[in-house]
RNA sequence: GGCGACAUAGCCAAGUGGUAAGGCAUGGGUCUGCAACACCCUGAUCACCAGUUCAAAUCUGGUUGUCGCCUCCA
């Protein structure tokens, strides 16, 4: 299995630290607001990586932290009068609900930023005993980036043309030894919220939450980190400035970003007005599209999102689905017994497609070409399922088809659904009215249903409806 | 200014040396009372120029264009 390692700008085979175990950690949201659709993006795109991994034997220690204190949750609280706590417990419950509609698993650990202080002040406390970090007058702490060699070796890039390149960036920090030193404990403001320390009553700076969640729930090398492309710098690369200035060994082995999620190919942003969250999204759409719809690209492209690219995702993803509840309707009808030697053979066959599969995901996770391999299974089974067959090789065929699907975190199955004995009674009528050849009373009938919200669809298997 | 990515059919998107996967949409057909589903058929020489090679979308150089990071940000 091959890896894209931002680290080292290229691929590279996947050799976990621990045989069969993979430590995963991937940055997670600040909870201020609901999540918008690019938030969304690296969420589907590691917990589908995570899922392969599942799907072959690792055992996945998967991190997620929610950052509970920041800026943006305080002005917020402010704005509305209530606690940032209120506010950072608000989101990360609206944060979950939007999470499990779009099938990411439950992380192993999802840890709250404000319960590990503890673990903050303690970091913070080596770096300065080890000369990493210093304490100014008003009783921030920042890290001493220039006594970190390796900075920028994540980014790619090394201080000094950042200095000269870029004008702006010596405005922030009067009291800094050095323009790029960034902060790891900040003093309170008045009315916000605080944490004692030997330093000064204040609260942590950003980067080092995850230095600390990482170390404390996956150990001080882990195998893979991830997140978004824009966090590389200097997030991550302070990330790994901390950690390995602490710990003196390797932070992560593995570094996977995710491309920008782009709407008319520019990024998303409040002042530009393209703005989507995923609640907006999921009152037109079941989320699951959306899911689709980011996994038909590769992860680490920019991926632009459109009303009409949506359509064809939710397109594409009917006709697996409605493969999938074709296949169920088969098995329910179909005879007992064991499979014919002509179904063993062609179910062999099928296999040629999760190999397909397979080799894509190997590849650095390639989801368009793994999608492609579900949508040739699709029509493999189209083709060669039919009323004929039996239970068995239906069952085979159907659990071929929700193997790969699941690694997607694409759910076929459907919750048997009754309908109520009006709608029943309707569905009869009108199959007695077609009997008749009464086609004026049974397009009636179907128009009247089509109201209710149920589509009728008549198959060689007889009578299917779908909710609208 | 520094660093980086990308440019494949109407749209989305794989493919990194051997003569272009897949999906959506379009058009034609089979099936069907009709519709829907499904199936069959239908389309690109890979931004442009030059070069390397028996052979390039795929390598090299250049041109043009688009985008991102360098500032909170997935």
């Amino acid at each position: 299995m091959k890896i894209y390692n931002t680290l080292s700008r290229q691929k590279e085979e996947f050799i976990p630290l621990k045989e069969g175990k993979v430590s995963m950690y991937v940055c997670g949201p600040t909870v201020y607001n609901l999540i918008h659709i690019g938030n969304a993006r690296p969420m589907i795109v590691f917990d589908t990586v995570r899922r392969y991994l599942e799907y072959k034997g690792y055992e996945v220690n998967y991190v997620s932290n929610f950052t509970d204190v920041d800026d943006k949750i305080i002005k917020k609280a402010q704005e509305e009068g209530i606690s940032p706590q209120e506010v950072s417990k608000r989101y990360i419950e609206e944060c979950q609900k939007d999470m499990s509609a779009l099938h990411v698993k439950e992380a192993t650990s999802h840890p709250l930023a404000t319960e590990e202080i503890g673990g903050m002040l303690e970091m913070i406390e080596t770096l300065i005993e080890k000369g990493f970090a210093y304490r100014v007058e008003d009783g921030t702490v920042y890290f001493r980036t220039r006594k970190f060699p390796e900075y920028g070796k994540l980014s790619h890039k090394n201080l000094d043309d950042l200095q000269a390149g870029h004008r702006e960036i010596q405005v922030t920090g009067e009291q800094k030894e050095d323009a790029f030193d960034f902060v790891l404990w900040k003093p309170k403001k008045e009315g916000e919220p605080y944490w004692e320390s030997p330093w000064c009553q204040g609260r942590p700076g950003w980067h080092i939450e995850c230095s600390v969640m990482a170390r404390k729930y996956l150990g001080d090398t882990i195998d893979i980190h991830a997140g978004g492309e824009d966090l590389i710098f200097p997030h991550h690369e302070n990330e790994i400035a901390q950690s390995e200035a602490a710990n003196g060994k390797a932070f992560a082995k593995y570094w996977m970003h995710n491309g920008f999620l782009n709407i008319d190919n520019k990024k998303m942003s409040k002042s530009l007005g393209n703005f989507f969250t995923v609640r907006e999204i999921s009152q037109e759409y079941d989320l699951q599209v959306l899911r689709f719809f980011m996994l038909s690209a590769h992860y680490r492209s920019p991926l632009n999102f459109s009303r009409e690219l949506m359509d064809a995702a939710f397109s594409g993803l009917e006709r697996i689905l409605t493969a999938a509840d074709r296949i169920r309707r088969l098995m329910e009808a179909a005879t007992e017994g064991d499979m014919t030697g002509e179904e063993s053979s062609l179910l062999e066959e099928s296999r040629r497609f999760v190999q397909k599969f397979e080799e894509a995901m190997e590849d650095d996770f390639n989801t368009a070409d793994g999608v492609s391999a579900v949508f040739e299974l699709v029509k493999f089974f189209n083709i060669h399922t039919s009323g004929e067959c039996t239970g068995t090789f239906l069952e085979s065929c159907y659990g071929r088809l929700k193997e790969l699907c699941d690694i997607l975190g694409i759910v076929i199955d459907k919750e048997p659904e009754v309908l109520d004995q009006e709608v029943e009674a309707l569905i009869e009528e009108r199959q007695a009215a077609r009997k008749e050849k009464n086609f004026a009373r049974a397009d009636e009938i179907r128009d009247t249903l089509l109201q209710m919200g149920i589509v009728l669809e008549d198959t060689r298997e007889g009578v299917k409806w779908k909710r609208a």
